[in-house]
DNA sequence: AGCAGTTAGTTAGTCATTGCCTAATTATAA
DNA sequence: TTATAATTAGGCAATGACTAACTAACTGCT
């Protein structure tokens, strides 16, 4: 076996183990059966400081009625909530919940678990050595 | 910045360039709108060595009519092609085409993708290292 | 202070697509 | 002639989108 393909099962193995995080994450917050659609969407809330349901149609290039039904599916399935603004009443703030956040950064959440069970199994000199060459590629 | 976050930026960063990847290779394809079910069908496609409509019913746990949709649906874009049996006339096999091939294959595509880039700025000490170090992972 | 106009979000009603089903049909084999 | 493989016809729920009409709340002007 060549050493590309020893590099391709070496991965292979680390992204099987990160796609399982991927999974576990999503089945710990019972939602499964999330869309593309509902994970773009939550995203696009995650990264902004503060969104108004206006200025969620204006990002996402949406009407505002499409933005409220989003909404209130998100609210029924926990992963969003609804904060009124107190200087003006007719203004909303959809903010994440705790488990709208895991889910919104899933992509972190399951990196970060591979990296826990990576920096179980070496040691300090192994993680310097992988940085200084992980860093070299372009 | 501890070892843990070095590892996870340098991490975050390979997987940004996957990611890229594969989105190219949805849209070298022209499929960016598949959904997630029709992923799951490519790849229990992918993964029979000859399939027929009602094996592939039984497989995925559907009727017999859902798969002859899925698969007319598949073959308006192009990802699979019925191929009549020469033995018995009433079996079609359901045969992925090199698009269907090369989607069901997302995965090991684009990671192959990656592999290429790294191997292009490390050198073979380089590949040998990291191969000994992240088989260490368990 | 009070009304008129503007703005934010919601409701009602519609629509296309996906993904699934059962029942009936057609073509082929045994 | 009967059984089997796949298809057609017709239906249904959920998702994700829209426009038009509405309600609530703020803003500015007299």
């Amino acid at each position: 076996m060549n050493k590309k393909e020893h590099l391709f099962i070496t991965f292979e193995k680390l992204l099987r183990v990160k796609s399982e995080c991927s999974s576990s994450i999503f089945s710990e917050c019972g939602l499964s059966d999330i869309t593309i659609k509902q994970m773009g969407y939550l995203k696009a809330i995650d990264e902004c400081e503060e969104v108004t349901f206006s200025r969620l149609a204006e990002i996402t290039r949406n009407s505002k009625p499409t933005i409220t039904e989003m909404v209130n599916k998100f609210v029924k399935m926990e992963c969003v909530y609804r904060e009124r603004s107190t200087l003006d009443g007719r203004i909303f703030y959809i903010r994440l919940t705790e488990k709208g956040q895991t889910i919104a950064r899933l992509e972190r959440n399951s990196l970060l678990r591979l990296i826990e069970r990576m920096t179980g199994s070496l040691d300090e000199k192994d993680m310097d050595t992988l940085v200084r060459i992980l860093q070299k590629v372009k």
